[in-house]
DNA sequence: GCCGTTTTCGGCCCGACTGTTTTCAGTCG
């Protein structure tokens, strides 16, 4: 619709609409099926967009889209990650030149064929062939992991100098998203100016980008992550940090309140409209305040309704790492893990837990040398003789039992019922259609003995999309027989993911976090997972491994009996 | 296209940078 030019004000009322659905709890399939209930109830949402809806719901598009995508191809959507490109560029190249790929826009650009078109350059061709280069090579984003230690690596050097005051991740990677496209580094106090030189010295840049007084913006390393650094007056670091976090849909509704209330909000301050005061910056706590907000965490604000949660008082409680007992997900050296039993112990002791689960894999996953019946029953027994002896951290026996194609479980009822906690996960045959999928999840909820079903939706970040089943049924079913959802904190996963998280605690699901170790050092990822799990609104209470050792162990038996 | 304690019509978030430029549209964050 941009690239069309159609009404910037209805893009963006499409734009809204399309995060309110997704953010929304229920599906829109069943409100509209349900007489009771208003599709137009979702803040967002009116009445056009209540009939594209219906559209899209009935045969998998609408009309408006129809007719688009017979005027552009598809892939027109991919040229706007294109540097210098923006929907009133790529609509002036369509309008000139038949292209629809991008090697075919590269071509343009070789052959100086943009520079002939309005307002357009040997500089713009220059930028649009730099940009589809760095465009192929990392399709844009990193892992969480990734971003974090570039960042903790970077401040550590920056700090070195002295006369900084603070040095603070914003964007993405400050709200937790799972991958991150960059990293805005804000910095202030009496070195900050120096620390932007010391930046473009910084022996991991491979190509400054820009370089002024107050920002200076370089790619590190051989993947190309661009790094901004901000160089920020005290008096406005506050607006800036909220300013530079966001998100952009979270900013937009911000300073929609702001104007409300007869305020400017920019990334220099909080002024009073009247006079051009400056009422609010220095803090981000003190911005929220004057707007009469609690301080949102930014794991929140990501325009979901935080900001009439923190008008009203009712922010969720969010978990914190600290309140993490255990971690109930890990693999040794009996199967694919690199470690023994005593050595994550050893490990999860150090962290202050107070109980782990050690959940191998079982025999489906031959490559990793799985238990079988014989194994399994031989290691919940060796379990109790462990915790009899104490080790000083209680070691709950379990498996990642696999789920098979048809749904049952890999090792026979009898085996499992000897262990202490089963987590049921899909390793293999993802690519089934999305109701043979529901069916496999549904038959394996059956069985008494799952406790935990394992990275539900099997993604891999950056590399593998969720397999398609029917969500919303899994999650009523789980509920149903008390198993516990998992968030797996591996910065490869993070599955599930925030937004079902929040759909799933709608339906009143209950979550393990856990790290799925392979390794001692592994089990720091557990942070990720906490991120994830605030992300998704939870609370202490909606997460099992936060229970205290003799109310976990009673929660265990729950199910245990029936 | 959405929304409403000024409003059912007339608004809708802000500012910097760049080169397409000689006064500003388009892009970016």
């Amino acid at each position: 619709m941009e690239i069309a030019g159609e009404d910037s004000f209805r893009i963006r009322s499409y734009r809204n609409g399309a995060t309110a659905v997704e953010g929304y709890p229920e599906r829109v399939e069943e409100i509209l099926r349900d007489a009771e209930k208003k599709v137009t109830d979702i803040p967002g949402i009116g009445k056009g967009l209540a009939a594209v809806l219906a559209e899209i719901v009935d045969h998998g598009s609408c009309e408006r889209r129809d007719h688009l995508l017979e005027k552009y191809p598809p892939t027109a959507l991919e040229f706007l990650k294109i540097q210098g490109l923006g929907p009133k560029g790529i609509a002036l190249i369509f309008e000139h030149y038949r292209i629809s790929t991008m090697d075919e826009l590269e071509r343009l650009a070789r052959e100086q064929k943009l520079r002939v078109l309005p307002r357009m350059g040997a500089k713009l061709e220059e930028k649009v062939l730099k940009s589809i280069a760095q465009y192929r090579q990392r399709a844009g984003r990193f892992m969480l992991n990734y971003a974090e230690s570039a960042a903790r690596e970077l401040i550590e050097y920056l700090s070195a100098e002295g006369g900084i005051e603070k040095i603070t991740p914003a964007g993405s990677l400050r709200r937790g998203r799972e991958t991150v496209g960059d990293l805005d580094l804000l910095v202030t106090g009496p070195g900050a100016g120096m620390a932007l030189e010391r930046f473009i010295k910084y022996p991991k840049v491979e190509q400054v980008l820009g370089h002024g007084e107050n920002k200076a913006s370089a790619t590190v390393g051989r993947e190309a992550f661009q790094v901004d650094v901000r160089a920020l007056p005290r008096e406005s670091y506050g607006a800036a940090l909220q300013y530079f976090t966001g998100s952009k849909d979270h900013n937009v509704a911000l300073r929609t309140r702001a104007v409300r209330m007869g305020f400017k909000l920019s990334e220099y301050g909080l002024f009073r409209m009247e006079d051009d005061a400056r009422v609010a910056g220095e803090t981000e706590e003190g911005v929220y305040e004057t707007l009469g907000l609690r301080w949102i965490p930014p794991e929140l604000r990501e325009n979901i309704g935080e900001i009439e949660w923190a008008a009203e008082g009712r922010l969720p409680e969010l978990v914190e790492l600290r309140q993490i007992r255990g971690d109930l997900h890990m693999h040794t050296t009996e199967t694919d893990g690199r470690a023994s039993l005593e050595e994550m112990a050893e490990a999860a002791r150090g962290r202050g837990y107070q109980y782990i689960a050690i959940t191998d894999h079982s025999k489906a996953l031959a490559m990793a040398n799985g238990l079988d019946e014989k194994r399994v029953v031989a290691f919940a027994r060796q379990v109790r003789e462990i915790n009899r002896r104490g080790l000083g951290i209680h070691i709950f026996s379990g498996l990642e039992c696999d789920i098979l194609r048809d749904g049952a479980m890999d090792l026979a009822h009898d085996a499992l019922a000897e262990l202490d906690l089963v987590i049921g996960s899909v390793h293999s045959h993802m690519n089934l259609e999305a109701a043979e999928m529901t069916d496999r999840l549904l038959r394996a909820l059956e069985c008494p003995h799952l406790r935990v079903l394992g990275h539900p939706t099997g993604r891999l970040l950056l590399h593998r999309d969720p397999f398609p089943f029917d969500f919303e049924r899994i999650v009523h079913e789980a509920v149903k027989r008390g198993v516990w959802l998992e968030i797996n904190a591996s910065p490869e996963r993070l599955d599930l993911s925030a937004n079902l998280i929040r759909s799933a605690k709608a339906r009143g699901a209950r979550f393990t976090i856990s790290t799925d170790a392979h390794h001692p050092k592994h089990l720091e990822s557990m942070h990720y997972g906490v991120i994830t799990a605030r992300r998704g609104s939870l609370s202490p209470a909606d997460i099992q491994n936060t229970l205290p050792l003799e109310q976990f162990t009673g929660a265990l038996r729950r199910k245990a009996a029936g």
